[in-house]
DNA sequence: TTGCTCCTCACGTCACGTGAGGTGGC
DNA sequence: TTGCTCCTCACGTCACGTGAGGTGGC
């Protein structure tokens, strides 16, 4: 019967000699035989084993569960199992790492639009990102909050236009002038701007950012906190401004 | 000054209390002040880092990386060829993942074709996964070797059918059949079989083979080892066997 | 004084890698 | 005898988790 040395057998397994004597002191691959001198030696029978335990390690199954499934009298039942728990863990870890690589695209993006690279402004990126879907929601609720205005807008006017029917468009004016008002304030409250020179977020005054010139992600406003007057990435407020501010 | 315990730090960013005292250890987070009782007591700027830290660190970051970039006395260099490297790393562990996966079921489909689920079927599904590339190769190589044969069989045919000329074909049957047999032998040379009794990889007769049924990946044979007859999996030979076998 | 929080060791995780210092076997 | 291989500790990796045993601060 053929025997082989740690060595020999980690070489026809493509593995290190620790690997072979880790796998026998975990007990998953114990030597058939020990010399005298306390050498292992190692059996075709195991060769074979380590192939198998190689090959499942490579599929990414932890050493003790090859270990348990190896020592099973029935490995039927145990592998099907064992085998789709680490198909969904993979799934998961894919799934993870998906996740982290397009949130890394997006600070990427934003650092080319960052003014400077500073720990700060990392800071900036991580807070509209963290940020982004409450900003989304005050958007959308705008948004409901604006289109049936809009349509009774159009209605109006083509009232007007193609029927000469006048009187829709002045209740129209006089009702939306007003409602434009309250919205822009509801709107106002709910989000506040970062400073891209001092990292603060701030809330300007209504009157400020109502006529301020903007872009859809920024406006052009006054820090409170450093005074300076500049684009500033629009946030969800962290909480509604109480009554008194 | 605001000042946070230790503590208060951790639930602002939602890690726990060893998470903070770790990266003070590690001098990734280190409180700006001490009480003389030995506590850590940190500051609003020290919340904004600890929020920075998280959100590297939740992209995958080492934490020894983003301690040396909030070190850095101009990130801007730094900051883009780690987020780059970042990138690259979790591609390639998708990638990794996605083979094994792959891998994985692949086991599983071999699983279900095998008579009985033990090691020994688990390492025949190993080896034939790791050979297949050696077969097709030979698969491939055979299908050259069959391809013009082919062709010039049906030339004769058409030459015969539809020109009356019959003499190419004469030519293609006296030079076709010694050419299969001699096709044949190059091929069962080349490939051997996995007996699903005793596991071991073996070489039938080149007679038996040749007239044995067979399916695309297994041929019904009689074991040269155990003596059990049934369908064996093709796999790639070890190694061309010498002119005495 | 009683809880609660915080402190510092120090071990455990996972699958080995990497020496150190010694020895078997050709 | 000389290389080569192998042996057993034992520490290091990575980012903390988990007690143990003690103490600060309200």
């Amino acid at each position: 019967m053929a025997r082989y040395t740690t060595g020999e057998l980690a070489k026809l397994c493509s593995v290190t000699v620790r690997t072979v004597q880790y796998y026998d002191t975990r007990g998953i691959l114990v030597p058939t035989e020990l010399t005298e001198g306390g050498r292992r030696l190692y059996s075709e029978e195991d060769v074979k084993r380590m192939r198998v335990i190689c090959f499942l390690r490579d599929l990414g199954l932890p050493i003790d569960a090859i270990g348990q499934l190896l020592a099973e009298d029935d490995p039927a039942s145990v592998v099907t199992l064992l085998l789709d728990q680490q198909a969904q863990t993979l799934r998961e870890e894919i799934g993870e790492r998906q996740e982290k690589l397009s949130r890394l695209e997006e600070v990427r993006a934003g650092l080319k639009n960052a003014r400077e690279v500073s720990v700060e402004s990392i800071g900036d990126i991580a807070y509209v990102m963290n940020n982004k879907k409450a900003l989304r929601k005050i958007h959308l609720t705008l948004l409901a909050i604006a289109v049936p205005i809009a349509i009774l807008q159009w209605v109006s006017i083509l009232l007007w236009i193609l029927k000469g029917v006048w009187w829709p468009f002045l209740v129209w004016a006089t009702l939306a002038i007003p409602y434009a008002v309250w919205a822009s304030g509801w709107y106002f409250r709910r989000v506040a701007y970062i400073c891209p020179q001092c990292h603060t977020v701030f809330k300007p005054t209504f009157r400020e950012a109502f006529w301020a010139r903007h872009t859809p992600a920024a406006r052009r406003l006054t820090c409170t906190c450093c005074g300076h007057h500049g684009y500033c990435v629009e946030v969800a407020a962290e909480q509604e401004v109480k009554a008194d501010a």
